[in-house]
DNA sequence: CCTAGGATTAGCT
DNA sequence: GCTAATCCTAGGC
């Protein structure tokens, strides 16, 4: 694929175990490249959700809405967020139950026009930072919802090397409030908020 | 059926 | 810091 300098050190979607408990996987998307449609960047904020945790869209159980969370693993689940917003999360299992990754900020690489339009050129550094933002940068639109990531117009690529990664409480929510399952590239400027 | 409340953001005070 | 925008899910009656 065209615009990877460093392709050859990147390694494709199959490396990421999303068979595994969404606090796991989360950490572990800090750094991956994230494209739609050849637009997007590089994941620097996630947060993970499973059916524990009433915090999570699935815990309660399977309904119309959340049904993509108990998919297949290493789909797309996205959800309207007050009535304005498209959210996108990558879907996880968990001893077979639903959870997800939800993908809060990206540092905007590639598509840089694409994405400045479509977020009204605003500075660089809000252009994804928030999962709201993501969704408009990337033009996600509810009939991905329930789409395989290794598939178009998705592309997951994973950086080899470890970063390091802040841990915090998640953002934006009421119950679950001291769950430490919000997970962020150190230092990046492309936080929807800072770590403290 | 009815209503409260969002895994948010932009714009204004 | 405060709040409107906007819609639809989930839960109560």
């Amino acid at each position: 694929m065209s615009g990877f300098g460093a392709a050859g050190q990147l390694r494709q979607l199959g490396s990421v175990d999303f068979q595994d408990d969404a606090f796991r996987v989360a950490p572990r998307l800090i750094g991956a490249i994230l494209l739609v449609n050849g637009v997007g960047g590089r994941i620097v904020e996630t947060e993970a959700y499973d059916h524990h945790d009433p915090a999570s869209h699935c815990f309660g159980g399977l309904t119309e809405r959340n049904k993509a969370m108990f998919g297949p693993p290493g789909c797309a689940y996205v959800y309207r967020s007050y009535g304005i917003h498209w959210c996108l999360n990558f879907v996880c299992r968990e001893s077979g139950h639903g959870a997800g990754v939800l993908i809060r900020a990206l540092e905007p690489l590639h598509g840089l026009e694409q994405i400045s339009a479509r977020r009204g050129h605003r500075p660089l550094r809000q252009l994804c930072a928030g999962p709201g933002r993501v969704g408009q940068a990337l033009a996600i639109q509810h009939g991905y919802n329930g789409h395989p990531l290794d598939t178009p117009p998705f592309e997951v690529w994973v950086a080899p090397a470890a970063l390091p990664i802040s841990v915090g409480p998640r953002i934006g929510i009421s119950k679950g409030v001291d769950t430490p399952w919000r997970f962020g590239l150190t230092g990046s400027k492309f936080l929807s908020k800072p770590f403290l």
